[in-house]
DNA sequence: CTGATGACTATAG
DNA sequence: CCTATAGCCATCA
């Protein structure tokens, strides 16, 4: 297999980051996870800013749907009126989020994945 | 090595 | 709504 879009710079020591980019990519599109959920998720309880820092190492133009992790509470991560924060506001609008005032409904785009998503784990 | 920083979170006042 | 504190830990100066 040849190099693919994400793939993970040299050097990194079996990095968490392939299993949070893994977890991230598995989000539904027009959903939403947070930072604490995705470290949960992949075995990292308690660990959301790990998450954070993965998401900071993403390659531009990972196919990695970053824009759907924010804050727990529905907020965005980033400081209203950055580039970023426009960005992932416009890419959540494109897939039919609702983002008001850098906020997110979360009792109705928080992604709570299925039985079936949770027994699929995929082994390092 | 040490100390500050940060795409975090929960709790308390 | 806010600030403060504590826990967390990779990364950077």
């Amino acid at each position: 297999m040849a190099n693919h879009p994400g793939a993970v710079p040299r050097g990194t020591k079996r990095t968490y980051c392939q299993r949070i980019w893994r977890a991230v990519a598995a989000i539904p599109p027009g959903q939403v996870a947070t930072y604490g959920g995705i470290a949960e998720r992949v075995g990292l309880p308690r660990r959301a800013r790990l998450v954070g820092h993965a998401l900071r190492q993403l390659p531009a133009g990972s196919s990695v749907p970053w824009h759907r992790v924010i804050r727990a509470g529905g907020r965005i991560a980033f400081p209203p009126g950055s580039d970023s924060h426009r960005e992932q506001c416009r890419r959540l609008a494109a897939e039919g989020v609702l983002v008001l005032n850098g906020r997110v409904d979360m009792d109705r785009y928080d992604w709570q994945p299925s039985l079936d998503e949770l027994l699929w784990k995929p082994r390092d």
